[in-house]
DNA sequence: CATGAATGAGATTTCATTCAT
DNA sequence: TATGAATGAAATCTCATTCAT
C-alpha cells in the first residue's frame, strides 16, 4: 500500500473516531477511566453518545483502542533499529525520548499511569502493554549483560522501574521536575 | 439491664473501625476508589451499609482516615532518629524498611499508589501526603548534600521517584521482582 | 386530687419525657415533623435514641402527644368561662391571647401551622385538632348571631381563617409584623 | 436514519418537562416537598426515575421551576395594568381571581402554602417569593393611603395576612368553605 | 452516519427503629 | 431506666447503553 500523504493523515485525524479518541484520552487523564463519563467525552468531543457507540463497542473497547494505538507509537522509540540490540547511545536517545514523548502525550501517559495500578482496567489492556513491556525489558537486558554487569536482569528490571517512577513524578509536577540534572544522573549511572 | 460502660462502647467502636478499616483497604487496593463500592466493603466487613456511616462520614472520609493512619506508620520509618539528617546505615535500613512495609502492607501500597495518578482522589490526600513527602524529600537532599554531590536536589527527587517505581513494580509482581539484587544496586549506586 | 406544688410541677417538666417534647417541639418547628430526625431531637434532649422509644412509641407519636399536649392549653384561653358564649370583652381578650400565645410557644405553633397543609401528617393529628376549632367556630358562630350579622357562619370561618393567616404571618416574620396596629384593626372591625 | 430534528427534539422536551412538573406539582402538595419521593413523581407521570435527572438538575431544582413558573401567572393577576396603582374595581376582582387561581391551580396553592412554614424548603424559593409579594404588599400599601387610613401598612400587612389564611382554608376544605360569603365581607370591609 | 431522549441498575447516603447490655 | 451500636429499607442521584427517528 502507498504510505498516505500529509493530507490524507489529517483528513483521518479529523475523522470522527479521532476526535473521540482525543477528547476521550483527556478525559480518562483528568478523571480515571472509572471517574470518566461518557456524557463528559462526547460532549468534549462535540458529538452525540450515539455516535461514540458507532465507533466503539463500550467505554472499555474505547479505552483499549486507545491504549493500543498509542503504544504502537512508542514501540518505534525504543529500539529504533528494530534488531533487538542497544547502542550507549540509543540508550540516551531512549531517555531523551521518553521525556519528549510524556510532553508531546502527557494525556496518554497521565492515563497510563493511572491505569497501571487498576488491577480490573489493567486487565482490559494487560495483553498489549506486557506485548510492549517484554522485549522492552529483553533488550536491556541484554545491553547490560553485553556491559558485563553481574546481574542484567535486575539491572533491567530496575531500570524499568526507574523510567516508571521517573516518568510518574515528571507528569504530576512537570514544572517542578529537574528533568535535565535527572536525566544526566541516569546516564552517568545506568549507560 | 444497665447500659454498656462507656470504656466497653469505646472498645466496640474502636474494634469494629478497625474492622471496616482492612476490609476498606483490601476492596479499595484490588478495585481502586472510584471503582470499589461501600456494599462491597461493608459485605467484606461483615456489617450493614448503614453501619458503615456510623463510623465514617463519607466513603470519601473513610480514604482519608486510611491514608491518614497509613502514612503515620511510614513516618516512623524514614529518619528514624527524627533528627532530619541522615547516615549512610540508615539509608539502607530505610531502602530496607521499604521493602518490609511493600509486603506488610501491601493492600495500603497498592491503594496509595493507584490514588498517586488520580488527581480527584489525590486532593482528598494531597495535605497528609505532601506533609510525609516534603520532609523525607529535604531530608534526603540534605543526605546527598553532605555527599558533596553536584546537584543534591536532583538525586533527592529522583531517589524519591526511583522508590517509586520500584515499590509499584514490586506491587504489582512481587514474585517476579529481584528484589534483594536490586536493594544491592541501589545501595551501591546512590547510597 | 390536691393540685400540684410548684415544685412538683418543676420536677414533672425536668422529667425526661418533658425533656425529649421540648427538644421535639423546637426540632420540628425548625425542621419540620418529615425534616427532624430522631437523633437531632434525642441529640438536642441529651438523651439516647433507645430513651425517646421507651416514652414515645413512635416518631409520629411524639408529634401527636405534642400536638395534644399543646391545644390543652389552648382550650383555656378561648371562651375561659366555658359557658359557650362569648361578649366582646372576651373577644378583645381573644385576640390579645393569640398573640401573647404565639410569643410564649413559638416553637410549638410553627410546628402547627407546618402541619396543617401537610395532609398526610395532619391525618396523625386532625382529631385532636378539630375536636379543638370546632367548639371554637361554634362558639364565634353565635358570637356573630347574636350580632346580628347576615351569615353569622360567614363571619366565624372567615375569623378563624384570618387568625390563621395573621397567625403565620407573625410567626414568619414577627419582628416586621404591626401586631399592635392590627389588632386594633380587627377588633374595629370584627367585635 | 436521519436524526429527529432540532424543533422536534425541543418539542419533546417541553412536553415532557411539563408532563413531570405536573406529576410532580401533585404529589408534592399531597405529600409535601420532603415526603414526597422521587419515585412517586415518575411514576405519576409514567417515566423512568432517571430521566426527570434529564429534565431537572435535582429533586430541588424541580421545585425551584415549579414555583417560578407558578408564580408567573400570579404576577398577572394582581395589579393587571402594571401601573402599581390599584382601584376599587381592580380590588374586587383581585379578591374574584385569587379564589378562581386557587380553583384552577389548587395543587400549586396546596404546595405554596405547605412550603411556607417550612424554613429549609422555603430557602429554596425565598427570593422568587419575595419578589412576587414585595410589590403586591406596597401596591396594597398605596391604595390603602389613597384610602386615607390611619396606618396603611398595617392595611396591607393584614390584607396580606387575611388572604392568606381565606386561602389556606379554602384549600384544605373547598366544598365546606363559604367563598361568595366571604368575598362579600372582605370588598366591604376591606375595600 | 448521527442524534439525544429514555432506561434501569446500581451508587452513596439517611434514618426510624431494635436490642443486647 | 438508659445506652448507642446495629440494621435495612428507602431516598437521591449517576451513568453506560439502547433505540426510534
Amino acid at each position: 500500500m502507498s504510505p498516505r500523504t500529509k493530507k490524507q493523515y489529517k483528513e483521518i485525524r479529523k475523522e470522527k473516531r479521532a476526535i473521540i479518541m482525543e477528547a476521550a484520552v483527556e478525559v480518562f487523564a483528568e478523571k480515571t477511566f472509572m471517574g470518566a463519563s461518557v456524557s463528559m467525552i462526547t460532549k468534549k468531543a462535540g458529538v452525540s453518545k450515539g455516535l461514540l457507540y458507532n465507533y466503539f463497542e463500550s467505554k472499555e473497547d474505547l479505552l483499549r483502542q486507545i491504549i493500543f494505538e498509542g503504544f504502537e507509537e512508542f514501540a518505534h522509540v525504543f529500539d529504533p533499529n528494530k534488531d533487538g540490540s542497544l547502542t550507549e547511545n540509543e540508550f540516551k536517545y531512549f531517555i531523551d525520548e521518553t521525556f519528549r514523548l510524556l510532553q508531546k502525550d502527557t494525556y496518554f501517559w497521565k492515563l497510563y499511569f493511572s491505569i497501571v495500578m487498576q488491577p480490573d482496567v489493567m486487565l482490559l489492556v494487560q495483553d498489549k502493554i506486557m506485548e510492549m513491556i517484554g522485549p522492552f525489558l529483553q533488550t536491556l537486558t541484554e545491553y547490560y549483560e553485553k556491559k558485563g554487569v553481574e546481574n542484567p536482569m535486575a539491572y533491567a528490571r530496575l531500570m524499568g522501574s526507574i523510567m516508571d517512577g521517573v516518568s510518574m513524578n515528571y507528569l504530576v509536577d512537570p514544572e517542578g521536575f529537574p528533568v535535565e540534572d535527572i536525566k544526566k544522573i541516569l546516564i552517568d549511572k545506568f549507560k
